[in-house]
DNA sequence: AAAGAATGAGACATCCATGTCTCATGTGAG
DNA sequence: CTCACATGAGACATGGATGTCTCATTCTTT
């Protein structure tokens, strides 16, 4: 079963995001399962973290199918992201402080893939006319990433409500902090 | 010499924050020392984490006084704390990524006063009218170490240039990526 | 130049997470 | 009820990083 897989899987980023060299004991007893059975599902700790980050690679994906970033206005494709991403933004998290992954092929291929497509609704938003032009859309795309990181920490540690997460993510990224639109 | 010990340190970071998990061979060679060397200064990797920890916080700290943060204009403050910060941004980053340091009572009761100095720059910018009060300070202080540790490891990575990484962070995190600014 | 300290290189010993095994228990299907 | 199978618990071996040691070399200081 995949669901057994994933499960297990969502339990490991729980522990693993906050603390990346958990023990296999701890990650287990978080899924509620023996270490043995972590063992039997996973071959090793390299490849449960490879799985964990290909969970994430993939819910990310499917948040970027859900928010369907090539359709209609840049803006609100940006706010359908951060609905369809808030949810896994622990995994986002995961794959934020996990730079190790990137030296797999597969997954750092996976990663330019997504990064591209958001790359690519910041460059539409630029030519239309609806995002700044001043700001490259490959650091819009390494900011916003890094944003849903951020909430995906502050969730988890309890220093953000998730009800607010999805409204303070899309407001800050889109307006900024200031109350009034001065640029020096 | 503390420059000694400084110069390790900003050569272990540059190792660790992208690979926590480096041997103390490989931060030795960083460093440009061998590990027998790197064990005379540091008992241990413990140690070694911990004070790499502690010289981020001293760097941000010292961010904090340069950008006088009580003084003037709010925004004029943020956008000196930005200047003050991002020299040490790859220090912030490995702060952000190392959640296990906070565990040190230490280094996160240091931690908690700096984000405290952070939330009063937001707080006095909200009671001015400069910054957004739909945004508690709290997350607004969040997000923006999050791009600070954004900057610091897009820099690392030699995807952001070190030149633009200021002025990026600053219009992202004051404008935001709306060019005309609409509040839905 | 000579003495002292600091460093680098390498050889160990140790510890601990990991990986593998066995066995007892529990569970579900027939 | 019985058998097949999965799981949990624990023991055990292993590997690799860490910590400690010694010794030769280099640099500094006088």
């Amino acid at each position: 079963m995949a669901t057994d897989r994933d499960s297990v899987l969502e339990a490991a980023v729980g522990v693993l995001s906050r603390r990346p060299t958990a023990h296999l004991d701890e990650i287990a007893r978080a899924a509620g399962i023996s270490r043995a059975t972590l063992h039997r599902i996973f071959p090793g700790r390299e490849a449960l973290i490879r799985e964990v980050g290909a969970l994430g690679l993939r819910r990310f994906a499917a948040a970027l199918d859900t928010a369907d970033l090539e359709s209609g206005d840049p803006q609100a494709a940006l706010r359908r992201l951060v609905d369809a991403v808030v949810p896994d933004a622990a995994l986002c998290a995961f794959l934020a402080g996990e730079n190790q992954l990137f030296d797999d092929p597969g997954i750092n291929e996976l990663w330019e893939i997504q990064d591209a497509r958001v790359r690519a609704l910041f460059l539409r938003g630029q030519q239309q006319g609806v995002f700044r032009v001043e700001l490259s859309a490959g650091w819009l795309s390494e900011a916003f990433f890094d944003l849903v990181a951020g909430v995906g920490w502050a969730v988890q540690d309890g220093r953000l409500a998730p009800r607010d997460s999805a409204y303070s993510l899309a407001e800050l990224f889109l307006g900024g902090a200031l109350r009034s639109p001065e640029q020096s």
